[in-house]
DNA sequence: GCATATTGATATGTACACATATCATATCAA
DNA sequence: TTGATATGATATGTGTACATATCAATATGC
């Protein structure tokens, strides 16, 4: 065992990989096809409907370019739809579609259930505690870029 | 706050994308340009020298098609040689150049001392216990492919 | 009003990350 | 030995993730 290998960020990096395993098999098994950041965008659009894409980047604490991408996917599966703001033309309006909010629907359940999975050494107070930590470091760690135009609302 | 966004699945994503940010801000800040897993890479290299991409993927737990990339962008930088195995011409011998074992071990302080800073809300007492939790989560969660071929001997 | 700066979105390029397929080689079984 | 299987590496395709550049539109300073 390195050094190395008992840092935050490799244990970082192979929680985040575990998760992402986790969460693709599962929907995948609930014959579904989606990933996490498009969980997470269906989910910041549900609560916030009509946000355009820099809101949504910010919901979700992803770019611009990288929400764009995926809010495209999303509309090619017909999940939401894109329109023009009037007050202000540059911006693009987001909201769900009734297959979107549908969906959704179906994966909150889903996506609630497996997160147990994601840490699956740790009895219940270990996870609850672990849970309180991440959130605690990730409020403090709020990107210099995201914190400089919100105050982390969530 | 949405539910979803207190889920360990998100939190770990976002601890993930800190994890990242503060690693690539500080080697840039030091002049160096490598990512989280080139240093991953290079430091496993540098504790089991020798070894083919397959072990190297093994021991860095990420998938052969990604270090076989990995492997190539330092190549080209000049910090590993590939060399062919002779008891098994499939297999490609990874070594580090002696430039290669420079740069790890100029890398290395900068990473340890990097690590803090990925978790900046939390005391000492809480930084342990997130290490230890994170540790253990991940010691249980190994994957199923990792699994099935190692004991996670590091 | 007009130059400047900012902001929303897109485009491009780099780097993971992994599934899947393919190829070459190696191993095992019959 | 030969056929089946497994393994190391590569190739391809999809999907993040972000930096940087660009364009259009808005907001601000003067």
């Amino acid at each position: 065992m390195t050094a190395s290998s008992q840092m935050p960020g490799h244990l970082i990096r192979r929680l985040h990989q575990i998760s992402t395993h986790v969460f693709t098999q599962r929907i995948r098994d609930a014959g579904l096809d989606f990933t996490p950041v498009q969980f997470s965008a269906l989910d910041a659009l549900y609560h916030n409907p009509g946000v355009d894409q820099a809101g949504l980047a910010d919901a979700v604490a992803k770019d611009r370019a990288t929400i764009g991408a995926v809010v495209e996917r999303l509309e090619q599966k017909g999940l939401l739809e894109r329109r023009k703001n009037a007050q202000d033309r540059r911006a693009r309006i987001l909201t769900l579609t009734d297959k979107g909010v549908a969906t959704i629907r179906e994966l909150l359940p889903l996506v609630e259930g497996l997160q147990a999975d994601i840490l699956p050494g740790l009895d219940e107070e270990e996870y609850r505690r672990f849970v309180e930590l991440a959130a605690k470091a990730a409020r403090a760690a709020a990107l210099p870029d995201a914190a400089s135009h919100s105050q982390e609302s969530d």
